[in-house]
DNA sequence: ATGCCTCCCCGAGGGAGA
């Protein structure tokens, strides 16, 4: 089963080019990260005609997140547990069920900038909510996963200029802690349980010749279960569509899981 | 670079992103 992340920077700019990388990918299930899009305004007969169910968690203009899937999606909850005050669309779980039950988490973590400031609280408060889920759903002791634009770079090895993020909410300490601290609950980074050393990005900024220059970062994620973990069978960045005409600055991350 | 692009809104230029 191909499972994606991917963070598409506005849904009605970016049909055309998601379509044509489903075409291409045929991935089983893809989660979207800000489609800036209300549920209604979200073009899901595009999917449903490719064979997709369809769930939205949307918002106007900012955010928002879709899972598309062939297989049905069951049990689909909108908004990460733990702040009812918290209005932005930044998270949809559900289940898929296949051969067996396989859950599915798609967030957008807040990106923080700048820091220190509000925004960054708020996206300190955010992972905490987010580590309590992570704990929560390892519990099952089932095939799980955290995906989607977590806003943070693990390691300088994850940045082309590791120098130019230090101050920045991406890669500061305190992220890359509370970052850790949901791995070390017992997951594993898909990407770095197939690859290792520098130069595995998944964002290009759009300014300055970012992909030209390939100064990326990454900061797309999959995380697994232990269930999961054992499952995996592939690991890939789709980098290249990040050349094509009018394309997201993050490009899609999949794995492939014996599920 | 306190921002070199690009998105959103619905039609101007400002907020947000990373």
């Amino acid at each position: 089963m191909k499972i994606a992340t991917f963070n598409i920077n506005g849904i009605k700019a970016r049909a055309g080019a998601l379509t044509d990388w489903l075409d291409e990918a045929d991935p089983d299930i893809v989660l979207l990260q800000e489609i800036k899009s209300v549920d209604e305004g979200f073009p899901r007969e595009l999917f449903e005609d490719r064979g997709y169910d369809v769930a939205t968690h949307g918002q106007k203009s900012f955010n928002g997140v879709a899972i598309l899937s062939k297989l049905p999606l069951e049990d689909v909850r909108r908004g990460l547990p733990g702040d009812d005050d918290d209005e932005q669309a930044r998270w949809i779980e559900a289940t898929v069920v296949g051969e067996r039950a396989l859950r599915v988490c798609n967030l957008y973590l807040p990106n923080g900038n700048p820091a220190p400031g509000p925004k960054y609280d708020y996206k300190l408060a955010w992972m905490e909510r987010l580590q309590a889920r992570a704990a929560d759903l390892l519990t099952a002791e089932e095939p799980a996963l955290l995906a989607g634009d977590f806003n943070v770079i693990p390691q300088d090895e994850d940045a082309a200029r590791p120098e130019a993020w230090h101050k920045d909410a991406l890669a500061l300490p305190q992220s890359r802690a509370a970052f850790r601290r949901i791995v070390n609950l017992g997951y594993t980074d898909a990407l770095r349980a197939r690859m290792q050393g520098p130069g595995h990005y998944t964002f290009w900024d759009y300014q300055a010749g970012a992909w030209r220059r390939n100064d990326g970062i990454r900061i797309d994620h999959i995380l697994l279960t232990p269930q999961a973990a054992d499952r995996l069978r592939d690991v890939q960045i789709d980098s290249d569509i990040r050349g094509r005409e009018k394309p997201s600055d993050h490009v899609p991350v999949w794995i492939d899981l014996a599920v």
